[in-house]
DNA sequence: GATAGTAGTGTAAAAAAAACACTATGTCAA
DNA sequence: TTGACATAGTGTTTTTTTTACACTACTATC
């Protein structure tokens, strides 16, 4: 097949027609203290959809991976440094833009809020977390960014232990189960949650109780990273 | 946060500085009469990479969805046309190419290979199908998106009814056992897979049979897309 | 008529998941 | 100090799902 086609498919340093632009957007998950699930989201002080709320994003520089460029923004507009960061779609409908056409890496995040409400609050002032079943109307095809993303990580929470990434580094069982209850949108049975989220191995009963709570106190648990690793290799089941 | 981060997220039609270029490309799944699981390559005539076999793809014009550009490619340098295609990720580390920056958005495709065959032989004198393992080295980083290709389809195929799309319109149960064989890597019970597959309400029983083998003729099954639908909708689990 | 190759069928055992209720401990307020 | 409240913590039984397993039937070919 030696025809334009391809030779289009891979043209060289010369290609000049009009090309895309592309971006990353990313969603910010958190879980505050009511067991609540909230997205990060930024008011824009530009044109167009000036005082919307938006996902925090932008371009992505010649130099610099897709991951790299999330992180940057990120870092930039939140001030989140260190998170559980996924890719999730790319999302390239014509019209998403009105200005020019963008296409959008869309990745997702996963922070412990209790640590970075402050900062998100303080060194941004327009950022601001939203409870995800009561989100304003946003900027572009974020809604639609933000389903998708809703979605994904309700399937992910099913099949790999990632709400670790939501929660303090101690953590009870109660909070846990909270958590999935929260994300999956159904209630679950105290002891065979806890039967089950034991038997998988992944947590470390430290030697530590809650500290000023009302009631009796919880033993704390750590989630065991370098377990997960080697569970993982083997093709381990982490489904809740 | 009314600093330059922000202003750079959505800057407007002036943005000047140098921008990655993207493409899309396809890995194209087919299923031979002999069970085996083939990839659609292209050989390329171009440096470089001049002589080597890569996916199907192209660079995405501003004018078509990203979706449309891997059909697009798909039909020219390939001739299918009307496939089963799903996003499957985006590649953007920063020496993929040699010669410029560029972020690809991989799809892969399932096609009815007992039908495109022929096409694929004629049309396009340099594409060929590949049995999975036993690949050519590839060019760019192409070998990395099939690898992830293969572990997607996987994936899918185990949660979600889509290995009819590598049939033909009528198979036999024998034929779609063979199928997730092949793809999963494992051997499956026969009766235990006939009762699952069966108990789906996916199929349906056709009065036809098979003709011209020289064993007993195997019933004729038709995937029934309607209901799958429906039963989608309800959050029915495909699980096999 | 023997062989090769697939078609087609059910049951029992094992494993996994679901249902289910009470006692224990600590704080707070009356 | 006592009672109310909130969560902690713990096993067993039932139900459902999954797995293991073997024979007869049909058709073409040699």
């Amino acid at each position: 097949m030696n025809n334009e086609h391809s030779t289009l498919s891979f043209m060289p340093y010369t290609y000049e027609f009009p090309r895309p632009s592309i971006t990353v957007d990313c969603v910010v998950f958190g879980l505050d203290r009511e067991h609540k699930l909230k997205i990060l989201l930024i008011q824009r002080n530009l044109e167009p959809f000036k005082g919307e709320w938006a996902l925090p994003g932008g371009f992505v520089r010649i130099d610099e991976t897709l991951e790299a460029a999330a992180l940057r923004e990120l870092r930039e507009e939140t001030g989140i440094e260190t998170v559980f960061l996924e890719q999730l779609y790319t999302f390239g409908k014509l019209d998403r833009d009105p200005r020019e056409r963008v296409i959008t890496v869309a990745y997702y995040a996963l922070v412990n809020l209790w640590e970075y409400q402050i900062r998100a609050a303080t060194d941004a002032s327009d950022a601001a977390w939203f409870t995800v079943d009561a989100l304003p109307s946003l900027a572009f095809d974020h809604d639609r960014i933000v389903q998708t993303a809703l979605k994904r990580l309700q399937g992910k929470l099913r099949y790999e232990p990632i709400g670790f990434e939501l929660l303090p580094e101690k953590f009870t069982l109660f909070q846990l189960q909270k958590l999935y209850e929260t994300v999956l949108g159904q209630e679950l049975d105290k002891r065979n949650f806890r039967k089950k989220i034991l038997n998988m191995n992944l947590l470390i009963a430290l030697d530590e109780f809650q500290q000023d709570v009302s009631h009796r106190a919880a033993r704390l648990y750590q989630f065991d990273r370098l377990q997960y690793e080697q569970l993982k290799e083997k093709g381990f089941n982490f489904e809740i």
